[in-house]
DNA sequence: TTGTAAGCGTTATCAT
DNA sequence: ATGATAACGCTTACAA
């Protein structure tokens, strides 16, 4: 009952209590199975191990090994859901593995501290999701193993969604609905994704002969905050969009709250698209129209990719750049989109 | 330029370059900085290491020092919302640390095989967050630096929310208005949270001389898709209930689906309240009243308590179990509450 | 098949 | 003030 303050057990003493050496003991533990040890001292081994509760010193082996079965994940902010769910995907896949997940926020610290922070303990990749992947220390990161998560393709490999592809989406829907006169709401950010998704739209709206007039493009946070700010300045306009993108759901979450306060009845007044397919999304009343991005399957294929690299490791000077992995877009058509309502052109006076 | 293959940097490299001995660049790179080393030496070292570009490698340091300066968190599943802000007030107050965070799901992944890989990794402490402190294997945890996050009182100590408080004050609230039949929505469950949650409103109506008939009292999974069956359920009783309790805000977001599609006005027919605060309450039409639970600030707390009992460590057998620390619930009152409409009740024919 | 010996990159305890 | 020297607990040749 008594224990005199458990000093960790080592294989030294599983090897003393079963007789063997200790690296025999080693052998019988770690070793990948094809370890060649006489099956009536495996057994011994084995017995001892569990007699004395041995548990592996990962650290040790690490130290030997040069390899610490941990990587990292550097996102934004785990409190977006978007994030949440990249990181889940990532820490599952992962885990199956045996890999650790050494969880990294830059909301609070800096994002090149955390890369030191992960450096010096030897993790065997790094993943980053989202945070300027164009400006990332190339120095620091000398021979890391670097996967980019929706970040633009650059010297490291990546995986990325299809932004470009969600904003296409979204126009393409608004179009075919018969709307001619569109509203944008999401932030000015370096953020490559968010960019895409801007570009996407705009330039599909383009591809028309219709555009984002200037006034209609709002530059607001891409918060639930920032979408009551955009849709309030848009609901003042002269000539009123009867549809918006936004630039992820939390933004139409607070644009569509606008509207049904100021009863602007969505969708028959107003359509709004929103992006990423949070829960959020279908909670809302009505329903969000919106552009799925796989957030977990995102962080899922990194975590993959990463672990790919690590293994074909060591295989001297990689060829690398494998072209980037692009997870397709799904255009989700819920309740807040519909055709516009008849709009009071010229031709046909009211 | 090109690099031949380049081999990790060490104490001895910088070490030769500075013309030093290899001790003595730990001593002038890691020490508390109480180290007493000649300047000039100091600065011919660490102008060696930056040259050379070295990193420390903490593997090395924590296989002499026994200690990884990594602790784990151990979570049901980071898509809720709750939890990712649980985890991400831990990572910030870990990493301010200098601590790494190791995030462990048990979604898909057993908690216990979490357990084992932690302890192999030889963390300096667990936290464990709503999954069933009181069948933890305490004997593989025999000296472990545990902390238990919304669970009962325990072998093990832990900060966690005021979950009867919760009940309670949602109960007030809701009797306060007016409100004399009510209805309660959650999950049989074994987590102690939310089990404290649902007996704070039921005693506190009791209380009062009210009940919760245990036809109104639905057991549902505690989703919004829990949610909404459980209100269909509710809507259709014969003698509906005027309000009703949620265990989390998604059930209420469900629920609140439910009574909008069904014409069923919320306040006015049917007050909701809900519990956690999260983001999402605010962006629902009506906005949710509900029990703001600050599941950052327990992440936060749960790892202060952590690092000051790793600190205080070693000091022989510690008298542990302090008391548990309990963060208080706050009522949000917001839309989905108001007085009860005017009951047919026997006496006062319609 | 198993034991001996070496070493991973630090920190820590000594002498010097 | 600094340099040998010895751990930390493991993996991996290599020898027996």
């Amino acid at each position: 009952m008594a224990k005199p303050r458990t000093r960790r057990v080592t294989t030294h003493d599983v090897a003393e209590r079963a007789g063997v050496s200790q690296p025999t003991v080693s052998l019988v533990l770690s070793r990948n199975a094809r370890a060649r040890v006489a099956p009536e001292t495996r057994e011994r081994v084995i017995v001892a191990a569990r007699e004395l509760g041995y548990v592996t010193n990962v650290i040790a082996r690490s130290l030997v090994s040069s390899r610490s079965f941990a990587i990292g994940i550097i996102v934004p902010d785990l409190r977006n859901p978007f994030f949440a769910d990249v990181v889940s995907g990532a820490e599952r896949v992962a885990a199956e593995s045996g890999y650790a997940v050494l969880l990294c926020e830059t909301r609070e610290i800096p994002r090149d501290r955390h890369i030191q922070t992960l450096l010096e303990r030897q993790v065997d990749g790094i993943m980053v999701d989202a945070i300027g992947g164009a400006s990332l220390p190339a120095a620091m990161l000398e021979g890391a193993n670097l996967v980019l998560i929706d970040e633009p393709p650059n010297k490291w490999p990546g995986v990325a969604s299809d932004a470009f592809g969600a904003g296409r989406l979204a126009a393409e829907h608004l179009l075919s609905l018969g709307h001619e006169r569109f509203g944008f709401l999401g932030p000015a950010t370096n953020v490559h994704a968010i960019r895409m998704r801007e570009r996407g739209f705009v330039r599909t709206i383009g591809g028309r002969g219709f555009a984002v007039s200037s006034t209609a493009l709002r530059r607001v946070p891409a918060t639930a905050a920032g979408g009551q700010v955009g849709m309030r300045a848009l609901l003042a306009l002269q000539s009123r969009p009867t549809a918006v993108f936004c630039t992820n759901d939390l933004v139409a979450a607070g644009a569509l709250k606008v509207c049904s306060v100021d009863s602007v009845r969505v969708p028959q007044d107003m359509s709004i698209v929103g992006c990423d397919d949070i829960e959020l999304a279908s909670l809302l009343l009505p329903e969000l129209t919106t552009v799925a991005i796989p957030a977990r399957e995102l962080g899922a294929r990194a975590a993959r990719l990463l672990l790919n690299r690590m293994r074909s490791d060591g295989a001297g000077p990689r060829p690398d750049t494998r072209p980037q992995r692009m997870v397709a877009s799904r255009l989700v058509i819920r309740g807040s989109t519909a055709v516009p309502p008849k709009l009071k052109s010229p031709e046909s006076p009211s």
